[in-house]
DNA sequence: ACCCAATAATTGATATATCAACTAATTATG
DNA sequence: CATAATTAGTTGATATATCAATTATTGGGT
């Protein structure tokens, strides 16, 4: 059987896209000096965004399993940017919020990670920065 | 300071891609009863490509450090999906090749891969196909 | 021939991804 | 209302990602 090679395929290119991102932004954290994780920033965005989340809740925003979720958050729990409180009316579930560290962090780092952003988008349109996010939602649908 | 809720912005949707691409590639494998991650199928499909790559290049082709793809190579090596000899002119180098194991393993993967492959972009046209493989592209070259 | 810088592979340490098993708490249902 | 099924969180085991350090080998310059 004849087959492309990899260099052209989709999937392979969503996968160096995904790649050079992380590095990227890792790069720039650690140039700046925060001790974080790319996906503990994205913890803590999304914490920001709906304050007194849970962990199942952050794990199904995350694409995440609740198993990483977990640990990811125990170590930001060390870090003191995150705590846990249990929630009154249904005793399984834990709430997840900010430390005022973790919220000075959030803010302090913000406008870097909104430059990263930009970065990725460069030299594209408006229009077809919008069109490849159709498209990926497409290729999500396809496959989810 | 504002900031777009993280639904809408791209890296994570790329994400999501790359995830969602990956856990239906790996379901199928287990349907299969085939015992090999996908990053392991992109080993077996790179080395038969280019027949005695050494572990360098095939970090390099695949985006990973040359650490992971060491320890890649011996759990497949274990599996005696592939097998490691010394470059003659180079004693640092070990060229990876298939064993007829993986060979087999590679035949027989190939035609259900290149289905996972249509999957992602069922629904899309070529030129929608091609569009987001440009855009992909020129993200890569923004960032690395 | 000798020293030094660069390269390939390897290993250790830590973070994340995933599945499976388990506990505790809650909800559904007979 | 008692029990079964479900849900949230946790932990163990294994695979991958990344950085740093180490070893062996090679190549360049003198």
């Amino acid at each position: 059987m004849k087959d492309e090679k990899l260099e052209g395929i989709l999937y392979y290119l969503i996968e160096k896209v995904n790649k050079v991102s992380r590095r990227y932004s890792q790069k720039i954290f650690d140039e700046q000096g925060w001790d974080i994780t790319k996906d503990q920033w994205l913890v803590l965005k999304k914490i920001a965004d709906n304050n007194r989340i849970s962990q199942v809740e952050l794990a199904r925003a995350l694409f995440k399993d609740t198993a990483a979720i977990n640990r990811i958050i125990n170590l930001m729990v060390v870090k003191k940017l995150v705590k846990r409180e249990s929630r009154p009316d249904d005793k399984r579930q834990v709430e997840l919020l900010l430390t005022s560290k973790g919220q000075k962090m959030f803010e302090v780092m913000l406008p870097t990670v909104v430059e990263i952003r930009k970065k990725g988008v460069e030299g594209l349109s408006t229009k077809e920065a919008e069109q490849l996010k159709m498209l990926l939602g497409k290729m999500i649908n396809n496959l989810e």
